[in-house]
DNA sequence: AGCACGCCGACT
DNA sequence: GTCGGCGTGCTC
């Protein structure tokens, strides 16, 4: 009898011994089956014990093991490790929120392997010229499978209807499914010269011999995913595999396409939240396999086993959505550079805007910074953008006349016009002109927003609806008003001003429906909307060709907001949104409202100066000792008793006290949001100028909070957080 | 996290 | 006399 340890889905750190007979075929890293309490649940095998700190009585016997699918190989097991200890999140856990759901269910799962396509005896007979000539694509299929065996990738860049024309065939006896040859070659659609910077950085990247870290800073416009293509071509034909981070699944059907198209017989997959249960569980089992030689994903990605992998690239790397924001807390950033490390591969990342953390890396030769300052495409110029200040401008419904004018030369020379307002709704709250009242949650510290629609008020933090009162509840008067401007209030004051303009909003609201944001996109593509009013899904998304004017209105809440990235975001988001202006044969213009327009983002902005601006935020990081010269771990905890929050965190304050640590604790404070659908919250922060030293504090301090814990309070640590 | 056990209040 | 509230403690 040998002792085996298995990770459980449970919150506690620990492995669970079990034991094994010698009959047992089980392999580390397999799915097993284990009596747990007083129910089975699924686990993974880590490792094996030579003995247990329990009592022999106390282990129980391992149920079963499931080896429907291959186990997970021990680089993944060691990644696992490194991102529990890291995070400071149960080992079990982590590795079982690593798993596809369909892997952490109890039912079997069966990986179609792919089966390449070859003639069968009646199909080699078979006289071609017999077959109506119409049926082209089926002639085709015929034609390609007399050379040789082809996989349904291949076949598909054979025609997009040929999974329907090898269907016919399959019926007819003519094709039959065989045995996966391996393949060595692909089709690579090389479509675009690459400039002397591109080659550069290509050739950067490719001569690299194992491990290594490149920023990649390409200014909009200048070709970063072509650089991508290409070095994904050259880590092809070394037959080795691809990781792509990509920050959100709106885009990734898009991106998925555009990769299928420069490489179309190449085993593609792609792993987010938006499939279904089982298409994800079969293209991770692609990926496992080395079957898929480019993986494209979201975050969760990070987390897929791939035995062949070659390179990593993560794109948009300053992208918020890398960081995971419950449960384990990971950023898929610093897991893909930790995962590239580990294997001795190559990563890029890549940013027109790079998060300060990597800027500085890049600064201090920790990582291989390369540059890509000239556009790619047309217009070979950046958008010219322009502040307007408010303060010296009237304003009508919050826009000035300068915007406004722009918007009507568009709508002359029937080009596109984006105007760019973070904020859904009507207006962000409503006010009794008599008292003073304002619409508050009464589940959270939040307002109201106005929702003119369905003449509502909303919570945009709990989900809370209710009717808009007639009245104003404190005081009866009749006259509320909406204070400030949201997409709604702002649609509605252009289609007035500009009757005849198609008006195109695009946020949260008009596209819940599953399908709407692309029914829209190929609306704005194709030329069907004059004015499009969005907020930050708009920033990102497809190029619209014939836009040539970003509007912003007023952003200067993160000028000077409490949160110390809200500038680092601004920017880049501006120039993500700035990105999206101009045509071929003429630069966009961007028009920025702001009571600010001297404000140095600006000024960055305009002078389209990364650089400069990364080094403004550098200096003032340093001195007030913040990321990324600092390390930083937060513990947030929420309740519905407020006392229980802060009695928690007080006491966790005290331990952390008594640690004496060199890590520096701050005072117990009320979350930005202090209370969000009833819950109370507030939180805790730790910083050290040595990742290390912070690290050493945490292991003792985590499992002290652990100890403190009471069921009625909510608690995580967040490691290197990214709001707070 | 589940899911037990366990000890005090209002019900047939 | 029981049903059930959620406080405490354990899971190999």
């Amino acid at each position: 009898m040998s002792i085996i340890r298995v990770a459980l889905d449970v919150p506690l750190s620990t492995l669970f011994d079990y034991f094994v007979s010698e009959a047992m075929q089980i392999e580390i890293g397999q799915r097993v089956l284990v009596p747990f309490g007083r129910k089975q649940v699924l686990g993974i095998a880590m490792e094996w014990a030579e003995s247990s700190d329990l009592a022999a009585g106390r282990i129980k016997p391992l149920a079963q093991v499931l080896d429907d699918v291959p186990p997970l190989p021990q680089d993944m097991l060691t990644l696992l490790r490194f991102c529990s200890d890291y995070y400071h999140f149960p080992l079990g856990m982590t590795a079982l929120s690593a798993l596809p759901a369909r892997l952490r269910a109890l039912e079997p799962v069966k990986f179609k392997q792919a089966l390449d396509y070859a003639l069968s005896a009646a199909g080699k007979a078979l006289d071609v010229a017999t077959l109506p000539k119409r049926r082209v694509v089926q002639l085709r299929i015929l034609q390609a499978l007399r050379e040789a065996p082809l996989s349904g990738a291949q076949l598909r860049s054979l025609s997009p209807s040929a999974p329907a024309a090898l269907k016919g065939l399959m019926e007819a006896g003519w094709v039959e499914a065989c045995a996966p040859v391996p393949r060595i070659t692909h089709t690579f659609n090389d479509a675009h010269a690459l400039t002397a910077e591109q080659r550069r950085a290509v050739d950067a990247v490719t001569a690299q011999n194992g491990y290594g870290c490149f920023l990649l800073h390409g200014i909009t416009g200048s070709g970063k995913t072509e650089v991508y293509v290409h070095l994904m071509h050259e880590m092809l034909q070394r037959q080795g595999q691809v990781l792509l981070l990509v920050p959100e699944i709106n885009l990734t059907p898009q991106l998925e396409n555009y990769f299928r198209s420069r490489f179309p017989d190449v085993d593609l997959v792609s792993l987010h939240s938006g499939l279904a249960d089982g298409e994800r569980a079969q293209n991770w089992l692609k990926a496992q396999s080395g079957e898929a030689r480019i993986v494209l994903g979201t975050r969760l990605s990070v987390f897929t086993p791939l035995p062949k992998l070659g390179l990593i690239l993560v794109d948009e790397e300053h992208d918020p959505s890398f960081k995971q924001q419950d449960g384990l807390r990971y950023s898929a950033r610093d897991v893909a550079i930790f995962r590239a490390n580990q294997r001795g591969v190559s990563i890029v990342l890549g940013s027109a805007t790079p998060s300060l953390e990597s800027w500085h890396n890049a600064q201090s030769g920790r990582y291989c910074l390369l540059k890509l300052t000239q556009r790619a495409v047309q217009p070979a110029t950046l958008p010219v953008v322009r502040c307007m200040d408010v303060t010296k401008l009237p304003l009508q419904e919050g826009l000035s006349e300068p915007l406004l004018t722009a918007i009507e030369a568009r709508l002359q020379r029937k080009e596109q016009s984006l105007i760019f307002i973070n904020r859904r709704g009507y207006s962000p709250v409503l006010m009794c002109s008599a008292c003073g009242w304002l619409s508050e949650c009464k589940h959270c510290a939040g307002k109201l927003v106005l929702h003119m629609k369905d003449r509502s008020l909303r919570c945009h933090h709990c989900g809370h609806q209710q009717r808009v009162p007639p009245a104003c509840p404190t005081c009866g008067d009749v006259d509320l008003k909406p204070v400030g401007i949201g997409t709604q209030r702002l649609e509605e004051t252009l289609q007035s001003r500009f009757p005849e303009a198609r008006i195109l909003r695009v946020d949260r609201d008009s596209t819940r429906n599953k399908g709407t944001w692309n029914a829209m996109r190929k609306q704005i593509h194709d030329g069907e909307a004059d004015i499009l009013i969005g907020t930050q899904m708009l920033a990102k998304g497809h190029d619209f060709p014939n836009l040539t004017l970003v509007g912003v209105i007023s952003p200067d809440g993160a000028l000077y907001s409490s949160d110390f990235r809200a500038s680092e975001k601004l920017f880049a988001q501006l120039t993500q949104v700035g990105g999206r202006a101009g045509r071929a044969d003429k630069a966009g213009e961007v028009i920025v409202q702001s009571a600010f327009p001297n404000h140095p983002l600006f000024q960055a902005l305009r002078a389209h100066d990364y650089e400069s601006w990364a080094k403004t935020l550098l200096a003032e990081r340093t001195l007030a000792g913040l990321p990324p010269f600092a390390f930083q771990a937060l513990l947030s905890a929420e309740s519905k008793d407020e006392q229980l929050v802060l009695k928690f965190l007080h006491q966790a304050r005290h331990c952390a006290e008594q640690v004496g640590s060199e890590v520096e604790i701050y005072g117990v404070v009320p979350a930005a949001m202090p209370k969000r659908a009833n819950h109370h919250r507030a939180q805790l922060l730790v910083q050290s100028d040595a990742r290390k030293t912070l690290q050493l504090f945490l292991r003792i301090w985590k499992p002290e909070l652990d100890t403190l814990s009471s069921q009625k309070i909510r608690w995580s640590l967040d490691i290197d957080p990214m709001e707070y």
